[in-house]
DNA sequence: ACCCACCCCTGGGCGC
DNA sequence: TGCGCCCAGGGGTGGG
């Protein structure tokens, strides 16, 4: 469950859900899962046991859970990762990788990720900002994103508009669905160089940005299909907003042309022909 | 110090 | 039915 709108989904569910409980059981069903916690799953568990859950937060597409002994849990769902929370009773899900039961006997978070692209691990310290995600920005809609900072750095680089939106150091929360939906609202093809964006129109472009990610986390998020929920397995409706995400082939909601796919980075791209004509040098 | 191609996985949908 | 492709909202890495 990916970008900024669909984790911030999750993060709100895990504060309901989680926070202010005692993990008092912990399995780990794959090892995938925890591949990032280098001492690996038996001391992922012990980390984790007796420990309280002080709070829910999240920097890009990352989520991390604060505990009272000062480490974090810290959470990336990938592709197709699933945090939910779910009555004990309710049995195994298909790709189920990790489960936490609370002392209090209640609903069990469970972390199920089909690719496992995603997981788990407990950082050290890690309440204020766990050290594996210090390298993530900050995202448009944290208070204290520095506008001026992305628009300088943005410029600076030399690569195409949708891969600086793309990368999680410039600015977070931004993926394919979202970096689609931007450049097709500032009406700019993703490959225009970096550099060649004059400042107004990088600040343009910013306030797309936050606008699209709010308009979207306001619907819960974009969900195709089941993989993509709450933690209360609960879709979100932004899809039927989209734009030029996922639309090749049906017209510009403007100006009606077809909407056109292209593959760069590995990945499709979709954009209007007209609103977002390709440059002359694409990067 | 960049930038980019590649890799990590599973499963659904498609054409043959 | 089955096989082989292609595709999917992620990020880290190693090489250029």
């Amino acid at each position: 469950m990916p970008e900024l709108p669909e984790v911030e989904v999750v993060r709100l569910g895990l504060e309901r859900g989680v926070v202010g409980r005692t993990i008092a059981a912990v399995d780990v069903h794959h090892p995938r899962a925890v591949r990032r916690h280098e001492a690996g799953a038996q001391d992922f568990a012990d980390l984790l046991v007796g420990r309280r859950v002080e709070a829910a937060r999240r920097r890009g597409k990352y989520l991390w859970l604060p505990l009272d002994s000062g480490d974090a849990v810290t959470g990336h769902l990938g592709m197709s990762g699933q945090l939910l929370v779910v009555p004990p009773d309710k049995p195994a899900e298909t790709h189920l990788r990790i489960r936490l039961g609370f002392a209090d006997r209640g609903r069990e978070l469970r972390f199920i990720d089909q690719r496992t692209f995603g997981g788990l691990q407990v950082v050290a310290g890690g309440a204020e900002l766990p050290s594996t995600i210090r390298h993530i920005a900050r995202d448009p809609l944290d208070p204290e994103f520095d506008d001026e900072l992305f628009v300088g750095r943005l410029r600076a680089k030399t690569t195409g508009v949708k891969r600086a939106l793309l990368d999680q150091t410039l600015v977070s929360g931004i993926g394919n669905i979202y970096a689609d939906e931007v450049l097709w609202r500032v009406g700019l093809h993703g490959g225009r160089a970096t550099e060649a964006v004059t400042r107004p129109k990088a600040r343009e472009l910013l306030a797309h940005a936050r606008e699209v990610l709010a308009e979207s986390l306001a619907q819960g998020g974009t969900s195709f299909d089941a993989l993509y929920v709450s933690t209360e397995g609960v879709s979100g409706l932004f899809a039927h907003s989209l734009s030029a995400y996922g639309r090749a082939g049906q017209p510009c909601p403007r100006c009606s042309t077809p909407i056109r796919r292209e593959v760069f980075m590995n990945r499709s791209s979709a954009s209007c022909p007209r609103c977002q004509p390709r440059p002359r040098h694409p990067r």
